[in-house]
DNA sequence: CTAGGATCTAGAGTCGGCTCTAGGTCAACC
DNA sequence: GGTTGACCTAGAGCCGACTCTAGATCCTAG
């Protein structure tokens, strides 16, 4: 009823369970430096992680899951690392990165315009096709252009 | 004043210059089966392109821009090989990577909100420090946390 | 006491998607 | 007639991000 668990310590497997990341990429990341704190050990040289760990874990499964590459991922930690006074540069990075995502956002928008026309001009097609009873035979256009966009 | 050029014929670079792909991936391209017509050969076994392949290049690259892999690539060229007849199938795979599109854009929304949210973390930080005028040391707390998501 | 399971290290292997190299052909220009 | 320069083929190499293997260590349970 006091001190509840002050400093949870978990083993890789169970980090490896709560993030969804394969032990072996656990070691791989810190390998490549990507954690904040280097990654304490216990009895038997094991790996302990703790909650902030995991926390730090899951926001860099974020930002590679929208494409950060590893060596940025690896310079932003180095700067959290350091600790305060390089918040410019770290804004920099996170700026550099949402440009990155916007941009991304943009071309899957037109992308998926473009799989949307194509999926409505099949639509229509087979409408018209089930409706009149034989193949449209006649429809040899259209694929590989763009059509009237 | 009579017939304009009905089948453009275009050399390798030609296309390499109009699409942005390189030669070597043309060729890898040719090689996996991207290509919906065999493309053809000139003299010297040189080979010759028509504004169609251009024109369905355009589309292969905008697809993969979006993430489709090349063996889906290649199931759709193959399917517009063929020829009418197969629409459903087409659709079926456009549809599945207009699902795949759509779940793309929602993780990156999520990750715009993290990284949107971090730097706006940061700008306040930075604001209140240059307004003080001495280095915030005394913000240990918020990395590698969600804070308040 | 031994068997199983989780962990350790170092390094090799995989996969996707190109990119590059080597060695050769061909046409055109000087 | 020699030198570009664009093209050809077959196959090797590369990069990113893991994943997997081998062989060792350690803890716990039966």
């Amino acid at each position: 009823m006091a001190e509840v668990r002050v400093t949870t310590s978990l083993s890789i497997g169970q980090v490896a369970d709560r993030t969804g990341l394969s032990v072996h990429a656990l070691r791989f990341y810190e390998h490549e430096g990507l954690f904040v704190n280097p990654v304490r050990r216990g009895p038997g040289g094991r790996r302990v992680y703790s909650q902030d760990d995991v926390d730090w874990l899951t926001v860099c499964i974020i930002l590679r899951a929208s494409g950060m590459p590893l060596p940025a991922l690896r310079r932003y930690a180095g700067l959290v690392r350091e600790g305060a006074g390089n918040e410019k540069e770290r804004l920099a990075l996170l700026r550099a990165h949402q440009a990155h995502l916007t941009n991304q956002m943009s071309r899957l928008t037109e992308c998926l315009d473009l799989v949307r026309f194509k999926i409505g001009v099949y639509e229509d097609l087979l409408d018209q096709g089930v409706a009149s009873g034989h193949q449209g035979q006649a429809s040899s256009s259209s694929e590989s252009g763009e059509e009237t966009s």
